[in-house]
DNA sequence: TCTTTAATTAGAAGATTGTCTAATTAGAGA
DNA sequence: TCTCTAATTAGACAATCTTCTAATTAAAGA
């Protein structure tokens, strides 16, 4: 449903490479992070995207916290894509008034 | 080749829309901002950043500018997205040195 | 050449993102 | 309860993004 959250979570490197380590099965956070050239507290952020995303689920396991992706939505986002339909019928900007921003 | 500057042109709602009009053939680049709820500029520099990702291709008709689709890009990034490679074999973050920003 | 139409580029301002260090939360075990 | 390990949240700061108005470029036609 929240596909733009799903494509804003995509559009980072790291976030995809998480989504790739993740392919070949469930993960914690600490090895996720390992690898990667960011310190904790940053992979955790982008952890938290992903997880608002719905991209991927967690589980508690004792003092760790066990990463699994969500694949179905990914496909999900991917189709809408394809179909360029993002969920809608019609477009963000449907009618014209030119709001701008303040 | 630059599957980072298609996924960051995804990234934005407005440019999805854009590549969804495109669908249903070439549009000039007033045609193609109708209905937006932002001035030709703002449209404009979403235009760039699509060109940018080469997700479409621009030719010039008298004083108009006709925008296309270039589909073929959009569904290898997406396949890449699937197998979840970003087009490589290992990470972005493959040595971890833990560089720091400043 | 001058004017008109189509679209872009330039520059500025506010919002968002990505990163860090420091502090906090949560569970496990002595 | 205290301590240790795992991971997150909080706050700050630089960089990037999005949008605007104003100015510029490019082609066409009188």
């Amino acid at each position: 449903m929240a596909f733009n959250q799903v494509f804003e979570a995509l559009a980072h490197p790291v976030r995809r490479e998480i989504l790739a380590r993740l392919r070949s099965g469930p993960l914690s956070a600490g090895d996720l992070a390992d690898g990667f050239d960011l310190t904790k507290p940053s992979m955790s952020v982008h952890f938290k995207k992903l997880r608002e995303a719905d991209l991927v689920s967690v589980e508690r396991q004792g003092t760790s916290l066990i990463y699994q992706l969500n694949m179905s939505l990914l496909e999900e986002a991917l189709a809408g894509v394809l179909t360029l339909t993002d969920g809608r019928g019609a477009a963000d900007g449907g009618t014209s008034t030119k709001g701008k921003h303040e």
